[in-house]
DNA sequence: TGCCGCTAAATGAATAACCATTCAGGCACA
DNA sequence: TGTGCCTGAATGGTTATTCATTTAGCGGCA
């Protein structure tokens, strides 16, 4: 059995009761019995609570913020690529609940290093939306006087709050994929140049 | 000396500590040096530490939702609603930052209590947004294809993402009624009818 | 006015529970 | 038998909550 195995089963275990739990309600054999290892064994793979809190948006999200990239990165208009973005930030909710809920709690915590990761992580992952939308300014699709800055912001909220919908409800209340269709259709009407 | 005095002062220390560490990693000594009462007498006014989170949300959001109501009520045009309601939110994040903060950080915990919680007093202010957007789309003013409950969510999540960098900066990176402007702006146009 | 006794409020040290982390030993395979 | 991985009971530190004791305020009485 590969070391590398059991980091990964801890990893997703830990996805799963954080989620549920919450970080600091969750404890570690709790953890470690869904990971079906002995509480000790955690200790071998990471060095205390807090590393499998990180480990897990390290892997995790650093996996999705790549593919949301390279799916922008293979469209040319500015307009479908701000569709595509929404589609994408959407499914990962609904196909990776778990997923989204830690993002949703944890990363608003106010532990310092928390803060700090969320500072550098997420702004990687926002500014994919301000790059579109100085593009499209750039070939006039897109007025001028919208703040990048700002806008950027403005369209992840929406999608994060729509986020938060599917992770508080039992079932999502709206189809995925209109969802981001009405989202990122009242949006570019929104930033649209006449 | 009124009991109602020192029910005051602990909220209000509450505030700012649970701003500052957490729930989780804010002890009740400290909630007590901040009010400046021995640690028992939190436990005269409070069943438990919970309960304070709980009194904290109660009290003071109920009293900010209760005032944004108000406004809101007193503008006939749903466009200046809208901005009125922009405008109000964030100055609140300004205003009462260690508020903003544990509405951001503690409203998103796992705790089942706390998911229902949000949902009902949530459900009330979000709901004032999706009141103006309906009183719009009679109107003629605002598109018809829009859902009232998607763009409910999309105004309030873009507010709150700004909140959040208030929350996350030492200091203001935008000015408060230049981004509340613009976020109406931008939501207005993107809702606009033709 | 000054004194006494009573009640309610406040105190903070002691308790008790919880849980992250450690580590002495066990197991399996070469 | 030696090596490396794993185990899970024991440890120790932390902190919410309790409660025996103190303090403050008040009314009645001489």
């Amino acid at each position: 059995m590969k070391s590398s195995n059991k980091h990964e089963k801890i990893i997703r275990a830990a996805v799963k009761v954080f989620a549920k739990k919450g970080f600091f309600s969750a404890r570690i054999s709790d953890i470690a019995k869904a990971a079906k290892v002995a509480d000790g064994t955690i200790y071998l793979y990471f060095n205390n609570k807090f590393d499998i809190l990180i480990s897990v948006f390290d892997e995790e999200i650093g996996k999705f913020i790549a593919q949301t990239k390279k799916l922008v990165d293979q469209e040319e208009n500015p307009q479908r690529k701000i569709e595509i973005f929404a589609l994408k930030h959407l499914s990962m909710a609904k196909e990776n609940k778990s997923l989204a809920e830690i993002i949703q709690m944890e990363l608003r915590q106010s532990h310092k290093l928390i803060k700090e990761y969320r500072k550098t992580i997420f702004s990687e992952y926002v500014d994919i939306i301000s790059a579109i939308i100085r593009q499209g300014q750039t070939k006039g699709i897109f007025r001028k006087d919208v703040k990048p800055g700002i806008a950027k912001r403005a369209f992840f909220g929406a999608l994060d709050e729509m986020t938060r919908l599917w992770v508080l409800s039992p079932k999502p209340p709206y189809d995925i994929e209109d969802t981001a269709k009405q989202i990122s259709n009242m949006f570019l009407q929104g930033i649209n140049a006449n």
